[in-house]
DNA sequence: GTGCAATCTCAAGTCCACTTGAGGTCAAGC
DNA sequence: GCTTGACCTCAAGTGGACTTGAGATTGCAC
């Protein structure tokens, strides 16, 4: 920790402060989510703005994104130095619009359920857990609301 | 859809109905989290409870489960006939906290990201999204939050 | 100057949740 | 009676997100 000069950080800093492991960390870079210097024998140096960039990645993830989709959003921030203002409130409000989204899917989940209870759910046909709004089955299976699909 | 006595279903109408392919209802079956009967020719028939496990299993993907967790939750409820109120209140009281378990995260979340875009989130050693509560980077990688354990 | 921990690369393996494909059976409509 | 389509089994393949392992440096600590 004070081994180093302050701007630069080895992957098991990196590691360390950020909760991933180094072989997750060289997953992202192979797959082009973050980048790292290299000194003269090889090994990698993060620009403390990798940082803020796993910290991006891993609440994209907590909210539904692949990695893949979580690079997009990314897309939008320097990768090797702090953004500004306005970089960082773009990215900050699109992401405001999906978490909240999120939230509003979940509430309605609730609900539905809540309902279920008021009235035993012993009816199949009218029970709305089933097929809430008769839509949800025809995009293909999985998570579809936790990947960012709104109904 | 009038071609059989009503309280039994194909896979194929299993399918259409529930809008998971017949490949992953058979995969289902396969994991134990449904079950069929069979014709005397070896053809799945299923009861119509299984619609509503397969909702609920749906749900349970959504707010981040994976199968087996599924499998578990559901675990307390009958197999092949439509629960009672009892059941099904338990159950669903459980989903309920979880559910607000989740929304209460997602909340959390967009406020941090609010209070960066307040802040300008330039400053690195403040901005609470690098790591909120400095503990989440201890319980390996991956959205744990949508995997049901609170922080 | 020796040892040990941290790092490197590259290939292969793992887990989850399915899908795909080959090859075969069965029931209903014409 | 024949075709067509829905269904069957079983094995293998897929994609995402990593981890593991082998074998080779490298750098600081004593």
């Amino acid at each position: 920790m004070a081994a180093h000069p302050h701007d630069r950080l080895t992957i098991g800093e990196l590691s360390a402060r950020s909760g991933l492991a180094p072989s997750a960390l060289r997953y992202y870079e192979e797959i082009g989510l973050i980048h790292a210097e290299r000194t003269a024998s090889g090994r990698r140096r993060y620009p403390r703005a990798t940082l803020r960039r796993i910290a991006f990645i891993r609440a994209a993830r907590q909210v539904g994104l692949s990695l893949e989709e979580a690079g997009a959003a990314l897309a939008d921030l320097p990768a090797d130095r702090t953004p500004n203002a306005a970089e960082w409130a773009g990215v900050a409000r699109s992401w405001q619009e999906r978490i909240d989204g999120q939230i509003e899917e979940l509430r309605r989940l609730r609900d539905r359920l809540t309902g279920c209870i008021g009235c035993g759910c012993l009816s199949l046909t009218r029970c709305s857990l089933y097929n809430p709004g008769d839509t949800a089955g025809q995009r293909g299976p999985g998570a579809r609301y936790l990947r960012g699909e709104t109904p």
